[in-house]
DNA sequence: CGGCAATTTGATATCCATCAATCGGTGTGG
DNA sequence: CCACACCGATTGATGGATATCAAATTGCCG
């Protein structure tokens, strides 16, 4: 399970996020898997470098991407005894890497965290609800601009640019395949392709390679993403 | 925002929704807004009898229903200062509303109501990311075989049904219009007429009037709604 | 530079949306 | 009690968006 915002540094209200200082670390290989759905849920991460994605597999194939995960993201929480979801390496990633227990007993211990840990849950079920309405209501081409100006969000955050103007945001990395893309989306890889296809072709972007476009229209890109409907539209875009 | 599970008495769990214990009621009449997005996001509600729709409208006029809510479910919370999404009545329905400020008191007071809290959103995630799956992945038909298994779900826990085989469990109810399922399903209501249909052809169920449908062979609908692949088939199905 | 995998592109099929009647209850008034 | 009107649901005909299947192309890594 996914969660937003913190860059490397702990945000005031991330203070449970110290549970990993000084966690051991483990260093991931592209594909590598973190976390296979029906374990037992008894660690948590935390993501140092990298990125991951979050899926769930369907017993006939199907798979849906549920979240990517960035540096400063948390997982592995469950209501259950075992983890329903699985969680691999997208690119090499390091991840510090926490028993349960522990978070628990630091929850326990200190109001102010278990106040902050909700307080993420509740971003995250936000976060969540925006993809429900994306995959229930917009096209291909309007998901993928969500998509774009997500991973643009989280360059920024990543890089701390302070600045929504930065010209680096401009350029906006893809680190994952289009199939990962696709499943996210709830798409097909080929549809992913021509979607992007029609970005350029409608002058909002430009590929430059597989895993990188720069943006030339970066309203016009959010009109489409339908900005204005998100529930948190400032983790989108710096104004409204 | 949705909560799963109890019904009219509190589970262990649920304690914190003690809070609502005396608090006034309010009587809803069918389509009646309870909160509209954007608003002061002061109060928490608790539904006592009836049906409602949680629902995100895009600048555009599209509609996500994002859950429906029964006996026993929380609405209210949020991350932010305001409402994200607007909630009304589907039913006649009786609602228990509650200054938020007493639930952050119960919180802060009492460390297993808070926990007990926490564990509530967690099981939503759960819910939600099961919907995340159906959007993304499932089919027309599939999607309603799925829906149908969460309106008999909860028939059972508001009718206080132990027995999963239980004869009054073969009818289903289904309060809501066409269209409010079409939204809840990333659908239209056509599509979701046809959809009932096929699962008639295929001689799954029986449709009685509009608002009932009597379920002919149960194991075929859990298999075309794959609820081996939900994060908690347990709320779907007694097995498994 | 070769070779493989990922992506793109093209042709076609399928599913769902759209638009347009028609059907079927439900409630009202004659 | 029946005729009528209304509204939601169904059905039918058609269109459009995305999926599928099958190359061709590109990018990438040794």
């Amino acid at each position: 399970m996914p969660a937003p915002e913190p860059p490397g540094l702990h945000l005031p209200q991330d203070i449970f996020l110290d549970i990993f200082d000084g966690a051991p670390l483990r260093e991931l290989v592209p594909g590598e898997t973190v976390i296979s759905a029906g374990e037992r849920a008894d660690q948590v991460f935390n993501i140092v470098s990298g990125v991951l994605r979050v899926c769930r597999t369907g017993t006939d194939g199907r798979r849906q991407v549920l979240s990517f995960l960035f540096p400063g993201n948390f997982v592995g929480l469950t209501a259950t005894e075992t983890y329903f979801f699985s969680v691999e390496a997208v690119t090499p990633a390091r991840i510090a890497c926490c028993p349960r227990r522990l978070l628990d007993e630091r929850l326990a211990a200190d109001r102010a965290a278990e106040r902050a840990f909700l307080n993420m849950i509740l971003r995250v079920v936000e976060d969540i609800l925006d993809s429900v309405y994306s995959l229930g209501q917009r096209t291909a081409s309007e998901r993928l601009a969500v998509f774009l100006l997500y991973l643009r969000h989280w360059r920024r955050l990543t890089d701390n640019l302070a600045n929504d103007n930065d010209p680096r945001l401009a350029e906006i990395d893809i680190p994952m395949s289009r199939e990962d893309i696709a499943d996210f989306l709830g798409l097909k890889k080929e549809t992913v392709s021509r979607s992007f296809k029609e970005l350029e072709t409608r002058r909002l972007l430009l590929r430059r390679g597989n895993h990188q476009v720069r943006v030339l229209d970066l309203a016009a890109l959010r009109e489409l993403a339908g900005i204005r409907d998100f529930a948190s539209p400032r983790r989108l875009s710096q104004s409204l």
